[in-house]
DNA sequence: CGAACGATTAGCT
DNA sequence: GCTAATCGTTCGA
């Protein structure tokens, strides 16, 4: 059994990943902040039914969904439900710990605390690029493995959408410094 | 075919 | 707090 069972609902898995280690080609950190989105969302992308854009949102659960926000970020989702349903977790903040330098060097002159704080700088410091969608997760270039610490996971509405903009599929580690935003 | 709109961020007030 | 940057997708004429 795998250990973040991406099969079952996005909802169910996306705290679960708060504490795990995330990396491409070894560059990357722990999670600290994740959004759930479901195919019966109406803010998901997978809402409106299988489109070009959202295509890997209806693949197999475990892959990588990339997309690009507001023409100029590449967000990384991972796929879940079973394969042809349509949901998926973004992942929107990381508290960076491996490939330092590499990551200072995409981000240019940001601070440490603001390397991967929102969905678009964990696509700039990672090197996220739409050809990684379809890829797994837990394979080469790719590497994600189980917290190696106990975590308090808290959770809240998400963050820059406006249908559904009440349900609390944000998720995120109690306390961290290096969230896009505290929860209230 | 033109227009509006984002699952955002950086920079300035 | 406000807004420009920037472009693929979606929607109305």
């Amino acid at each position: 059994m795998h250990p973040f069972r991406f099969e079952e609902d996005a909802w169910l898995v996306a705290p679960r990943l708060i504490g795990a280690i995330l990396t491409l080609d070894g560059v990357g950190g722990r999670i600290v902040e994740v959004e759930a989105y479901d195919r019966r969302d109406p803010a998901s992308h997978s809402f409106p039914g299988p489109t070009k854009r959202n295509a890997a949102m209806f693949g197999p659960p475990g892959r990588v969904y990339v997309y690009r926000s507001y023409g100029i970020h590449w967000c990384f989702n991972i796929v879940c439900r079973e394969e042809g349903h349509g949901a998926g977790v973004l992942i929107r903040a990381l508290e960076p710990l491996h490939g330092m330098e590499r990551m200072r060097a995409r981000r240019k002159l940001a601070a440490d605390r603001l390397l991967c704080a929102g969905p678009g700088r964990v696509g700039e410091a990672l090197g996220i690029e739409l050809g990684h969608t379809g890829m797994p997760v837990d394979a080469a270039p790719f590497g994600l493995r189980p917290s190696d610490v106990t975590v308090e996971v808290v959770s809240g509405p998400r963050i820059g959408i406006s249908r559904a903009a009440d349900v609390p599929w944000r998720f995120g580690l109690a306390g961290s410094r290096f969230l896009s935003r505290r929860f209230r």
